[in-house]
Order: C-alpha cells, then structure tokens, then sequence
DNA sequence: CTGAAAGCGCTAACAA
DNA sequence: TTGTTAGCGCTTTCAG
C-alpha cells in the first residue's frame, strides 16, 4: 500500500492524503479524518526511503564505535547508553545507525556517513584528551554532540558529560575523612578525558588536606577485573600501603577484593574500597566501613537520552550553538542503586 | 557532489556513469577507469535514500532490543554480538539499525520495520521457549536469523547457536571427573531457551553417572553477580552443601565466589567453580582443580558474524530455505582465553 | 558501448 | 481547501 492507491481509494489526490497525514493545517477536518481513517484501515506506513529522499532528511542518528582498542564496545557501560539513546530515539522517530569500524578508519567513516546522506547527525563517545575528532566532524559540518568532553581542545562543541572531577573529589574526601591517608587510585586509560579528570578530582582531593598525592598509588589501564586484581596486589606489598581503594570501574573494584582477599586482609576491617561504578549492584548494603560506590552505569543510560536528545533538537531546529549538560554522580552509600542522577 | 554533475563534468550521461560505477560489464574499460578515477578526485559517494528508493533495497538489517527485561541490553554479551556482526555489515555495505522497544511493543516494531522499509532482515536476539516472534516474522514476510533457537516450535528457520547442551554436559562431567557428586547449578532465567539447554546438558550428565539431580541445587534467574553470591550462600547451609558450581556467567561466578569465601570455604580446596562465561579473563590460570570456563564472549562475536552473514547470504541470494549453524564452546582451561570456538 | 526516458514513493511550490 | 507539477538522486528498461 502506498500514497498514491491510497489516495486512488479515497478519490483524493496524494498531496492532499499526505498533507492530513502529516497535519498540515490547510486540509479539512472531516478529510483528514477520513484520510486518517483509512490509512488505518490500509495499515498504511509512508516508505521510509521515498520521505527521505523527498525530504533530504535521513531521521537517522549515526553512532561510531571503534573497536581495536577493545574499551569501548566490551564496556557494558555502552550498552546502557545505547539503551538511553535508543528510547528517545523511538520516541522522536528517529532510526539509530550503528556503525563498528577498525579504529584507524574512524575518520573516513565519518566522512562516508556524512556524504552518502546517511545519516543527520552522529553521537561520539569516548573522547580522549585532544581527540581529532572534533576538529573533523566540524570539518565536515556534520552536527553532533559528544558523551564527554575534550580538555585539550578550545573550540566549542555540544557535549553531555559526568562531573567525574567531582565525583573522585567526594569520593576521596569520603575516603578521608573515615581517616584514611594512603588512598590507592586505580584509574581508566590515561588517555581517555574521563580517567584524566577523575585523576584530577582524587588529587585534588587529596592536596586540599595537605596530602601528596604518591605515584605508587595510581595505576592506569583498562577497567579490567585483572587489573585491579592485580594493582591491589601490588600495592598492598608497599613498605608503606594504602589502607583504601577509590576504583574507577566495578570490575577493578572486585580484582581489587580478591586481591585484598589473597593479601589475608578484611575488607572494612584493614581495607575499604570506593568505586566509581553502581554496575551491577554488587557492593551494595554496605556500612560506611564498606564499600560505597557512586552511580554510573543509571547515569549513563540517562546521558545517553540526554545526548540523543540535544542532538535531535539541534538538527531539528537547525541552532547550532553549543551547548552543555553537566550531570552530577551520586554517590550511593549502603543501599540499593537510585534514581538517575539530577543536572 | 551527485551523478548528474559528476556526468557533466565527465561529459557523460548519468546512465553511463552509474554503470561504470557499479561494475555493469557493457561499459568500456577506458570510460570505466575515467569515471572511477574522477569519483575519485571528486570524493563522490551515491546517496544512500536514492539508491534505496530506486532499488527497492534498504541496504540495512534490524536488530530489536526489547528493554523492560533488563537482561539483553545489560548483558556484556550483547555488545560482543553487535561488535561481531558489525564487521561483517560494515564489510558487505550493509547498515545496523538497533531499535529500543519496551518489550510489550515489539511486535509493532517489527511491523514497522517492515511496512515502512527500513530494514531487509532482522536478527532475533535471546529466544524465549516457545518464542512468538518466529511466527509473526514469518507471517511478516521479513527475512530474519535468530541468535539461539527455539525449543517448543516446529516451524523451521534460519538459526546460529552454540552447543548448550554440550558445553554444560562437558562443564558437569569435568567436575564428575574430579570426584563431585554435589554439583549445583547456578543458571540463566528458565524460558530463556538457552537456559533450559543448559540445564539439560547439565541433568544429562549427571544422570548418565546415576546421579539424580537435585533441585535444590539448581537456580535460576538473572545472571548477576547477587545471583551468583545468593544462591552460593543459600546452597552451602544445606545440611548436605555442594561441592562444586557450576554457573552460566561470570558474573554469577564471580558472586559465588564470593558467597563460597564469606561461607569460611577456600576455592579449590573445599570448592570447586566451572563457569561458561570467558568474559573478562577472570578465574583463569587455575589448576585442574581451580575453576575453568568455557569461551562465551569470544564466541558470541563469532555468532554476530555468522548470523550476519547467514542473513546477508539469505537477503541478497532470495533463498530462504532455512540454514543453520551450531557452534561448540571451547573448554578453557587454565588459560587465557582461546580463539574463538570453531563449528 | 552509450544515452534518453521513465520511475521508485514521497514532499513541496505553485495554482486554482 | 484541494490538485497539478516538478523533483529528490539514483537505477533500469529500451533504443540507438
């Protein structure tokens, strides 16, 4: 069934069965509902393909995941962004275009995207500190909106993001003032801009109580159960040990527990650990000896609507001034995973 | 940059042009290499609507991601089946377009994807016992592979899985091998088809040693790691307790882990865990008598490659004689993880 | 081997 | 308020 034998059907023409279809405010009442009526009754559904090329619009939002570095899509953190993405996306009428590229061929991707029409708009996830992809996307005047931010860069561009720096201030200061003075850190890929600010938060943190923070206690990688594992270890062999973890992931968080574990030392007893992930609701029911982590994984859902949202509204209004959303972590203490975080 | 101009410029008719471009054979080498070269230099790429409209092709496959069950979009094993058949699309110039729906609504969706022309194909994700959606899809008309199969359905269609029932007869007779005869089973939500496959493998072997399994060492729910450290917990006060696990996640495995430790219990000397998950490279480098698992994420890749591939042949070849493909899991056992498992 | 012309299904000026 | 006409950018007969 399409326009125009609909319209055949209903002895109108297929501007006018389009128009009352897409309420337009020039048809009449009592067509347009009979218009609406028997497109019901037809199940009629406009080809998506035919409005596209008529509209030279795609309603589709592009999004790009690289995948030799493995971070990104082994991340369970990405499935609930999509998720988030996903629902507005539904919502608004918008098809969600996912494309997985050898990181080294991202560039061209973006630049095929954008010339074959494909796509309105695209989400970037994962910047790192002075990421390229910027300056590009600019380049190639395709609007987009990133889940993060890129410190190194001057030039402005819309972005939705975490405030990581203040969430790894709370976190320690928790950490402090249970008393704790040798605090480990082990923190996401150094160069991802996230992990560079959640760094900046916990020394920070730490400077304000007239503390240094020690190389020996920060450890970089990816966000692995092995890595915390073993950065625990190691650290706990120090002459001079950390007597808490602040973890920038729950599965470091759990390497870091059965490291502390093999060590023969308690968890809330000798050692805490803080983690930055609510992932999975382990660490939950904690005493303020425990454990306690700060909400990510409820808040990444949340950017992702947030993202796609100000995407959608950029394309759609055609204002392409940059703008920001600075979403505050909670942290959860000794109960169950909350609400998403406020703005 | 468009056919038309392009033609211009080559003082050329858009026809030839478009020819020359899809390797048409009636076209001279001579123009063909002109055209391809100034395409080139012109940076030109079709435009993707025109091309769906004129072909009638949607150049696109569909995957529906239901939401109001957490466990698909949260599962880690997702995105490894996204990341999988993302190559093999990304390859043959096919998009992905993931769609979110509350899981009441997915039938409409699919309807959508249809009526509209989004899509050529769908994959189905997580199969049910009993799944509806293979009725509706063939009534549909749309082409589609599933990710798993169907136990309680006699229509035949087009499916990649992995062996369950294998791997979880190899998993329990490992531990039978050992000397456990209390083996519990800690296993994914009951109408999951993979679940109930799991289970099977699992009373298979243990009856097939005369061992009557027992319910109440086996569970059944989402695979978190409170699952995992719940059931462990509940399981080691029975007044006869298992010695041994055997768990359908990581994250399960992980959560009896801990349970096991919380219990007084030492891995590998009292207890014993077997896990289907590689996941994240956690429990391995153990002994015989330390846990193994079997590769699940790596070979969850692999499937999204297959299918994708297996729909692809499927959309482009018009024949829809159901095919299938069954894959083994590979025991890992005090390694790293393997390559992916072989058919 | 190349080109002219029609058409995919829809939207959007412009007329009436 | 409705219809006519053109056109989005490509593919695909059908002629030459």
């Amino acid at each position: 069934m399409n326009l125009k034998t609909l319209a055949q059907e209903l002895g109108l023409s297929p501007t006018t069965v389009s128009r009352a279809l897409n309420g337009y405010p020039e048809v009449s009442e009592a067509t347009r509902i009979r218009v609406m009526k028997a497109a019901e009754a037809a199940n009629y559904r406009p080809n998506t393909q035919a409005k596209r090329l008529a509209t030279g619009r795609a309603m589709a939002i592009g999004h790009i995941i690289p995948i030799s570095t493995r971070h990104e899509i082994v991340n369970p953190v990405f499935a609930d962004f999509i998720a988030g993405a996903g629902e507005v996306y539904a919502r608004r009428g918008y098809d969600m275009v996912i494309t997985i590229v050898p990181d080294d061929q991202e560039a061209r991707a973006y630049a095929e995207l954008r010339s074959k029409g494909n796509v309105d708009g695209v989400l970037v996830h994962a910047p790192k500190v002075e990421d390229h992809r910027i300056a590009m996307l600019d380049h190639l005047g395709l609007p987009f909106v990133l889940h993060g931010r890129v410190s190194g860069i001057e030039s402005s561009y819309s972005w939705v993001d975490v405030n990581n720096v203040r969430a790894f201030t709370r976190a320690t200061n928790f950490l402090l003032d249970l008393g704790h003075r040798r605090i480990a850190l082990i923190n996401g890929i150094g160069n991802m801009d996230f992990a560079r600010r959640r760094r900046r938060g916990y020394e920070q943190a730490l400077t304000a109580r007239g503390i240094a923070p020690d190389p020996a206690l920060i450890t970089e990688g990816e966000m692995t159960e092995a890595q915390g594992h073993d950065a625990a270890r190691e650290m706990l062999q120090l002459s001079n040990p950390p007597t808490a973890f602040l973890t920038a992931s729950l599965l470091s968080a759990m390497g870091a527990r059965r490291g502390i574990e093999e060590a023969g030392l308690k968890m809330g007893r000798d050692i805490s650990i803080v983690t930055h992930d609510d992932e999975l609701g382990y660490l939950k029911n904690g005493t303020a000896e425990e454990p306690i982590f700060t909400a990510t994984r409820s808040s990444v859902r949340e950017a992702g609507r947030r993202c796609a949202a100000l995407l959608i509204d950029q394309i759609e209004s055609g204002d392409r001034t940059p703008r920001h959303e600075l979403m505050e972590a909670v942290l959860v203490l000794g109960q169950s995973t909350g609400p998403a975080p406020t703005a």
